[in-house]
This record gives C-alpha cells, sequence and structure tokens, in this order.
DNA sequence: AAATAGTACCTTGCAATGCACAGTACTGGC
DNA sequence: GCCAGTACTGTGCATTGCAAGGTACTATTT
C-alpha cells in the first residue's frame, strides 16, 4: 500500500472522531486501522502533536479491561481546525478526482 | 492550504495525465497546479524518479515558444503501475470518507 | 504461582516526499 | 538590450508516518 497518501490525513482522522466524542489513544488505532494501514507510533505522536498546539484536553480514566485510558476531548480551537481540515480535505480529494479523469 | 495531502498523490496524478497523452514537464506543473497548489520543484524530480522506475519514456521536441520540451510517454509498466495507484486511490479515499461520518 | 494474551501507553531513529530557492537557457515583444 | 514567459534542473530543509523497541496493568490459562 502507498503509505504516502496517509500523511496529513491521518491527522484529520483523528479530529474527526475525537471531534464526535471523546476517545482515547488505544481506540483510535483500532478504529483507524480497520479502514487504513496504520500503526502505533503514528497515533500517539500525533496525539501529543495536536495537544500541545491546544486542539485537544485530556483526562485518565480507570478500565475494567488493563491500565488506565488517557482520553482526548476536543477544545473549541480544535472544532474549528477539524471544520477546516474537513473541508480542505473534500476540496483536494474533489481535485485529485477531477484531475484522474 | 495543507501541502501534506499531496505527499504521493501528485505522483498519481502526474501518472494519470501522462497515461492520457504525451505530456512535458511545465504543461505537468501548470494543469496540476491549477487543481492543487505545487511547484515546479515538485514536478520535475517526479518525473525522474518515474522515468529511471521504467514508468515513462522520453524524447525532445522543439517548441516554438521557448527551449525545446521534453516530452514524456507511459511505458506499459507504467500503465499499470497506473492504474494500480488509481484503484489505491479510490479505496483510500473513500476509507477516509467513511471515518469522518 | 508462572506464563501468556490482550489492553494501553510512550519513545527514538529513519525514509520518503514536497517545497523553497536558486540557477540555466531559449523566444518574442517593447 | 532588457524583460516576461516558457522550459528544465538541482540542492537542502521540514514534515510526517513507520518500524521497532520498551513499560505496565488485567484476566485467563497452565
Amino acid at each position: 500500500m502507498n503509505s504516502q497518501f496517509n500523511k496529513g490525513v491521518i491527522e484529520l482522522c483523528v479530529l474527526a472522531l475525537v471531534n464526535a466524542k471523546d476517545r482515547y489513544g488505544y481506540e483510535l488505532v483500532e478504529r483507524i486501522s480497520k479502514r487504513v494501514e496504520i500503526s502505533e507510533g503514528t497515533i500517539y505522536p500525533i496525539l501529543r502533536r495536536l495537544t500541545q498546539d491546544g486542539f485537544f484536553e485530556t483526562y485518565l480514566q480507570e478500565s475494567s479491561e488493563g491500565p488506565p485510558r488517557k482520553y482526548y476531548r476536543i477544545t473549541s480551537q480544535g472544532r474549528e481546525a477539524c471544520k477546516e481540515q474537513v473541508q480542505q480535505w473534500k476540496t483536494f480529494s474533489g481535485h485529485v478526482d477531477a484531475l484522474l479523469k
């Protein structure tokens, strides 16, 4: 598979999924990797980056199935970034589809 | 704009456009940059790479509007790669769209 | 009680790609 | 002669995702 396609898009997916509801890292890995080939080493650095950029806030919550989960909650700033990036993605993929004809 | 989206996709666009008919570098720059933000420094290295990989053959042709143009013609190997990458792109963008819902 | 599998998180070094920037060279119009 | 437009080339940098490794907790199996 062409993992180059992933560039930038994984961040977008993370933003959109956390935007929909609070998520923890492992859950994101599972969910995204069902559709797109990714590894854990990809998601955690992105979560750190987006948190540092002020797009996410975090809190811990215990789990009965293993160690405590670190949940990510989107901020208003993150919500805006998400909206913008989703729009950019739609424009972009539309343009690519047009070029492929 | 998120130039990270471009990764891998520009190559795909170049492949597809040369697949449709013989093109020269500058033409590709013009055509692609109407849709997607790119610069010359992006296209020429891709052309060199794809030629080295055996996907393109080249020939020179004089132009009345400037220096001679280097045309790129797709090979049967390139045609296959193009088909495969277009398919990959469709699958990929479909999966991303699914994740964004 | 020890071993294993599954859950959950984190970090480091590397490779690929596109971009900015710079440079060369040809043609035609002012 | 100079400039704009056409056309091609090369170098160094930044960003990003990946592979590979590690830590640690819980539940199940042996």
